[in-house]
DNA sequence: CTTGATTCCGAAAGCGCTTTCGGAATAGCG
DNA sequence: CGCTATTCCGAAAGCGCTTTCGGAATCAAG
């Protein structure tokens, strides 16, 4: 197996090394002719120009990094393949290299961040679920790393990112269980340094208070991203003087733990006690009963959010690329009319 | 910002550029005075080895990848990330890096492996699902890129593997079925170019034979890896003339169908029909009913299998490594004695 | 004090590619 | 036909690191 490099083929060609890769690279000051028989000797031999030389010369990484998110249950995982194989076939059409780091607790994140920046290793990044003040964010702008953040943190104007519009789906959410004749309505939330969390909050607060309710704290739980935080956030707010007739819950996974509370009560979701979940995970459709949630677009975001990266690396402004997309409603069988107070 | 290169450290440090390196490697022809004036130089100014030019220098990748199996079901994923996670913390003990590849279609898969192999981007490979005949694993063998397999093919004698022994774990499956009770148990299993579905497909035969059971094969279907399929499957089964009275499958996430296809007909799982599922995905917690399921030791099989992938690119023999763990049966709710005929 | 063996470091050649620069060959023009 | 303007390609200098090789300085031994 004769390596075929540069020099190989300059000598096939009888050509010197750098016209060769000019021809190869689309410069203008080669002849088409020659371009020509440069193109057909490269596929001859099945050219492929070695990367590793490539990006030294060039300087460009030609490889993107993915930050896995810490603390990561497994309940909620599908979300990372998904985006992953999105982010692949993006960058497949470029040939760029798609790297998946991760730091060993969320205190390392900077930090790992801040080493990717340097290394030189990628010429982009994109980071998952960031925090309302997310140190990351800031090192990769200081950095100067073009990033797209999959969600958004607070101050969210200068960067690009794609989000969905959760706040405005739990604004929904409570409509409808309003109009379903629910009045007490729980919520289920995620620890708000997650930015994420508090925006569903605040479309919980304001879902509540656009229906001419008052927002009872005491309905208002935080919890872990797992279902067994869920469900025990579920079985206090049950347990509690005056449970809520419906339970609004910030992620799936929680819910699904929600679900299992309720059981354990002796209660139906769905009838007794509605649940509402947030993210559309496939696995919804089999809980018991099958859990009713808002069902974020997951299918192309991470082609999305690759295409995205790649126009800012080419210079793009950043913040040309932000996209908000919408979640829905979908209805399955753990949400239903209130049937009146159970205690 | 001042890039610190060995050019930099050896202007700093008053010797040549050579030398810094030797130092900063380890040589043995370097005085331990200077090597350590050297190092501490590279501390102060957080010198980090350019890896591409290292790279193109030294010929080794210092990079790994995970080939994503195609047409992956959601529900299936979580193994994704897990795999993942590990092989990032295996490789971060040397600094190296993970790429994810992924082919567009299964038939593209060879080539991307091919590709991949000559490239050079990496210094080995770890791929998951092989089939029973696996033209991955063959030209990965032939271009000799050190590779671990997550599975087995059908030969399997001569590269390294991690796999779970899910044959003898469906041997006991069966058994476990009949100390219930059953005698007519159904078997869902997957498309036989998997390997891993052959030798899920051939415990169930040889469970039922060393109980003295015949197999008969109008309880035997095979399903796509879905949900959906899986509920397919079930229901063909349930239709006919003697159905079971118990089903196996050959991946938690066909046995969740199957659990649909169940309630479907108005029966219920763990009682009517018992229903064991296989991989011990944690979702299995909240089906209904939850699902007993052999679960796999995911835990750290990612770590293992970068620990394994490493060795052999240290030389290792490829054939000392190959690990086999087994699966144990996690029981819930969808397994239970055999009631009688239901008609 | 000379010789031969050690110890330690500098110099230089690469790794395979890109890209600038200048010059030879060709074309265009009067 | 002579001159400038184009077109096209060769040569060479890197990119930042590793690694071999040889030589200067130091040491031990005679």
């Amino acid at each position: 197996m004769q390596k075929v490099s540069l020099k190989f083929l300059a000598k096939e060609l009888g050509l010197a090394e750098g016209t060769v890769s000019r021809a190869l690279n689309g410069y203008s000051d080669i002849s088409e002719s020659t371009k020509d028989r440069v193109i057909a000797c490269a596929n001859k031999y099945n050219y492929k120009a070695n990367q590793t030389a490539r990006r030294l010369a060039t300087g460009v990484a030609e490889a993107v990094a993915y930050l896995m998110p810490v603390n990561t249950n497994a309940l909620s995982e599908p979300f990372v393949s998904q985006l992953l194989e999105g982010l692949g076939q993006s960058l497949a059409k470029r040939n760029w290299d798609l790297l998946v780091v991760q730091a060993s607790s969320s205190e390392d994140e900077a930090e790992t961040i801040a080493k990717l920046s340097r290394s030189g290793k990628v010429s982009g990044v994109v980071i998952s679920r960031p925090y309302k003040q997310d140190s990351r964010i800031e090192l990769l702008q200081k950095y100067k790393v073009p990033f797209i953040v999959h969600g958004r943190s607070v101050s969210h104007s200068d960067y690009a990112w794609y989000d969905v519009d959760s706040q405005t789906a739990f604004m929904d959410a409570v409509d409808h269980l309003i109009v379903l004749g629910h009045r007490r309505i729980g919520f289920i939330g995620a620890p708000t340094y997650y930015h994420f969390a508090q925006m569903r909050l605040d479309g919980y607060r304001s879902g509540l208070i656009s229906n001419g309710l008052d927002v009872d704290e005491s309905l208002i739980e935080v919890a872990e991203l797992s279902d067994d935080a869920g469900e025990r956030a579920a079985v206090n707010m049950l347990k509690s003087p005056m449970p809520p007739s419906a339970i609004l819950c910030a992620t799936d996974t929680q819910a699904i733990g929600a679900l299992s509370a309720i059981r354990a009560q002796g209660l139906e979701a769905g009838k007794d006690v509605s649940v509402i979940g947030y993210d559309g995970l496939a696995f919804g459709k089999h809980t018991n009963p099958p859990l009713t949630t808002m069902a974020q677009p997951l299918a192309h975001s991470g082609r999305q959010i690759g295409d995205m990266l790649l126009a800012i690396i080419d210079g793009g402004k950043p913040t040309d690329f932000q996209e908000l997309r919408s979640a829905e409603l979908v209805r399955r069988m753990s949400d239903g009319p209130f049937l009146g107070h159970k205690n």
